[in-house]
DNA sequence: CGCTTCGGACACTCAACGCA
DNA sequence: GCGTTGAGTGTCCGAAGCGT
């Protein structure tokens, strides 16, 4: 008799060993493990082989799962298979059992037939092609326009002449593809490539090399003559119908295979389905304008309405949407407005998203809404998942967006204004989470400035466009529901080229060698010019949430920008050789841009869109606080910052885990550590010796100084910093003055202005400029004794993430 | 010391294949 | 149709690493 500890199973594949395979005690493993998930025969009796169908009811009589839970399964540990699991009650997480079934296999069959059948055919294609290609330059055969009715059409790229006759959309700004890019992409090849759209309802694919491009025009041509109705299913495989060899290899992607099981129990209950997406649209879409809300309103709840049927790509959107929604509340909201929840719903989301991915066939889709389902659920994801998965997916991401052409502006494929504006959405907002994936992992961003044409979306709202319009609309003047939008993606432009790094072995020093310190300048300068002149004076900061956010980031974005420039990491020197000044302007628009982003946080009017702005850590404006917070101990500056840094570090800390962002919180939480210390050594020291001469009291302090115990021996009279928080009058005991004319600041800095719990918005705009943005002194080698430390830091904090 | 991660051993399943 | 084979899939032991 075996020794048996694993549960009685009741049908499912291991529900019992077919009676001859029960393992024998003589079976035991060589090194004495018992095998596994083989029921006793004593205990089960006859139980024999049960079909698959018998396993759907997920808990067999003994009320246990025929499977594994999911997190013990990713684990590869023992699961006792009740529900919730002990594995999952003792991690205080939700228990989620997979469907019943197992994986579809892979076949065993090779997948030669197939290939080589269709590789017969395009042989005869080629042949045929190869006789137009003697003088070395085949002719471009024109335009392939479908027949009326047919549901496919080929759309070839509308020509230079166009181009230049003035058809330009009218959005071009500083940060749009510039006309000078524009002129190389005509001279170095996009336009003589003439890529090639195909496109059919919600379905697209593009073709640029020139000798697929043909290649598949013949086999239009060839299509037309022949009417072979097949040809269209070979073109487009039915996503999840099994049929495509690559269908079955979705699932190492996204977890394991449940490509060939239902999701339906994973979706919300149906009459919830609604508050889902006006959570979405309240929280998600003000702040990621991806969709046309009007029609794709129509289609979610139509949708919702017969949710066993839709389609596998409605189905991945979908989830993609629940996902959304739920990340954008706090716990208390979750259960308050879904009655679930939140952590544990993430994780169930996500799994079904991911599966419905998976199910969608997303690796080979043609379909605009798996890609606007992937955008968004990366766009989310980042928020709980800092790994290096977003930016991997997002990888993938723009791969598939080039397979649908999505970086080609439709305009020159004649498609329809409105596709062509749901498209550039999507395709900038991929540039712009490349961008941000990027800079969380150190690395340049993936899409090339010259890879690309796709203009910016129009300034618009929702309302100006409808699917059946023939021309273009005209783009509005002031702000629109675009326009904190377009504000990130001229940023995403900006920052791409600041962050260009030539190719070939550049120290990461110089990494931005190739571009000067004046030429950056100038650059952050057109972009503030750019954002003010075009969007923010436009925006009425005072009254309207979505503004005042607007115009908050974009100043932090210029300010960041500016650190970033001129960040000690920049120079060869490590910042030895900057100037005191330099480093009291750095130190003060470092402390204003971490009271800013926590800001964006916390605000309560605009607390909603705050899962957006949480993704971002100021790790360039912390660093560089508390490198300073170790030579700058005391004084009201110190105090402010110590104020922000408080408030800050934990929650940032908190988010990071211990992978990649987890690896640059380390050397950060040294340099902590040791300004802690450092300010502790020195408060202890002006508790004894305090200004007025006199000796001070001996004081207790913890370890953790901060503004409760900044040991001031002066009464001081106390400010307000942009969160609302108090701290001690500026100038009053040496502080930093205020600089009006350096860094970018946000004023006004005054006592009591900022009311973020009050009802009107913080001013963190009022100025309507950033100010005179100045280029910085002369470079002057200075003493780096305040530099002690930093050097450490530098090597701790690996420049590349920088 | 408890917890997590994960390589890998093992059990089980079933498509493919050979054979009668 | 049936038996055999071997590769795919699922489970989970136990070593190693990590944090407290």
């Amino acid at each position: 008799m075996v020794p048996h500890s694993e549960p009685i199973l009741e049908g499912g594949d291991f529900a019992a060993s077919p009676v001859g395979s029960v393992t024998s005690p003589s079976s035991a493993t060589q090194n004495g493990t018992q095998p596994r998930d083989s029921s006793s025969p004593g205990e089960n009796g006859p139980l024999l082989h049960q079909k698959r169908a018998n396993s759907s009811t997920a808990n067999g009589s003994n009320g246990l799962n025929p499977r594994s839970c999911i997190t013990c399964r990713k684990r590869k540990v023992k699961c006792d298979k009740r529900h919730p699991c002990s594995n999952c009650s003792k991690a205080a997480i939700e228990c989620v059992f997979p469907g019943p079934g197992r994986a579809p296999r892979r076949s065993r069959k090779p997948p030669d037939t197939e290939l080589l059948a269709r590789l017969r055919r395009l042989e005869g294609v080629v042949q045929s092609l190869g006789k137009g290609t003697d003088d070395g330059e085949e002719p471009l055969s024109p335009l392939i326009s479908a027949p009326e009715g047919d549901k496919l059409a080929i759309k070839q790229e509308e020509c230079a002449q166009k181009k230049s006759s003035g058809m330009n959309l009218g959005m071009i700004g500083a940060f749009q593809p510039s006309k000078e890019t524009k002129n190389d992409e005509q001279t170095n090849g996009m336009v003589k490539e003439f890529g090639r759209l195909v496109v059919e309802e919600g379905r697209s694919r593009y073709v640029s090399n020139k000798f697929w491009t043909s290649l598949s025009e013949e086999v239009a041509e060839m299509r037309d003559i022949l009417d072979d109705p097949t040809e269209d299913e070979d073109d487009y495989p039915s996503p999840g119908s099994g049929s495509s060899a690559s269908a079955n290899h979705l699932g190492f992607l996204f977890s394991f295979s449940s490509i060939a099981l239902s999701l339906r129990n994973y979706h919300p209950p149906v009459e919830q389905i609604a508050t889902y997406w006006s959570i979405f649209k309240s929280n998600v879409d003000p702040v990621l304008k991806l969709f046309h809300i009007p029609t794709m309103e129509h289609t979610v709840l139509t949708a919702a309405k017969d949710i066993d049927h839709i389609s596998k790509s409605m189905e991945a959107l979908m989830f993609s949407i629940y996902y959304a929604a739920v990340t954008t509340l706090s716990p208390n909201e979750c259960i308050t407005l879904l009655g679930i929840e939140k952590q544990a719903s993430l994780r169930k989301y996500r799994f079904a998203v991911e599966q419905a991915f998976a199910r969608a066939g997303f690796l080979s889709t043609q379909e605009l809404i798996v890609l606007q389902a992937l955008l968004l659920f990366l766009t989310c994801v980042r928020r709980t998942d800092d790994s290096r998965y977003v930016w991997t997916i997002t990888g993938l991401l723009i791969r598939l967006a080039q397979a649908l052409g999505i970086h080609r502006d439709g305009q020159r494929f004649n498609l329809s204004p409105f596709e062509t504006e749901l498209r550039r959405r999507l395709w900038w907002h991929i540039c712009t989470l490349d961008v941000r994936a990027s800079e969380d992992h150190g690395v340049e961003p993936t899409i090339g400035e010259a890879s690309f044409d796709t203009n910016f979306p129009l300034n618009l709202n929702d309302a100006d466009i409808h699917p059946a319009m023939k021309e273009a609309p005209k783009e509005h003047e002031g702000a629109t529901e675009l326009t904190f939008d377009l504000m990130r993606f001229s940023v995403s432009t900006a920052v791409r080229r600041l962050s260009y790094a030539p190719p070939g072995p550049t120290p990461c020093r110089i990494k931005n060698a190739s571009l000067r310190l004046e030429d950056k300048e100038k650059m952050i300068e057109e972009l503030h010019q750019h954002l003010e002149e075009k969007y923010l004076r436009h925006c009425d900061t005072a009254t309207v949430p979505l503004h005042w956010v607007a115009a908050t980031v974009a100043r932090l974005i210029i300010a960041k920008m500016w650190l970033v420039v001129h960040h000690p990491f920049q120079r060869s020197d490590a910042g030895a050789g900057l100037p005191q000044e330099t480093r009291d302007r750095l130190f003060q628009t470092c402390i204003e841009i971490i009271e800013f982003s926590r800001l964006l946080e916390t605000e309560k009017t605009t607390l909603k869109w705050g899962w957006l702005f949480r993704t971002y850590v100021q790790w360039h404006a912390l660093a560089f606080v508390l490198s300073q917070l170790c030579t700058r101990t005391l004084g009201p500056e110190v105090d402010r910052a110590w104020l922000v840094i408080d408030g800050v570090f934990d929650e940032w800390g908190g988010s990071v885990s211990s992978n990649l962002r987890g690896m640059m919180w380390k050397p950060l939480r040294k340099l902590m550590v040791k300004a802690r210390s450092e300010r502790a050594k020195a408060v202890q020291n002006r508790a004894l010796f305090p200004l007025d001469g006199s000796i001070g009291p001996i004081m207790n302090f913890n370890s953790q100084p901060g503004p409760d115990m900044n040991g001031s021996a002066v009464e001081l009279p106390m400010f307000t910093n942009a969160l609302g928080q108090s701290y001690t009058q500026p100038n009053e005991i040496g502080g930093i003055e205020r600089i009006s004319d350096g860094f970018p600041s946000f004023e006004p800095m005054v006592p009591n202005t900022a009311s973020p719990n009050g009802d009107s918005l913080p001013n963190a705009f009022d100025s309507g400029t950033f100010g005179h943005l100045p280029l910085d002194p002369p470079m002057m080698l200075e003493d780096n004794l305040n530099w002690a430390g930093w050097d450490n830091v530098v090597k701790d904090f690996d420049m590349s993430y920088i």
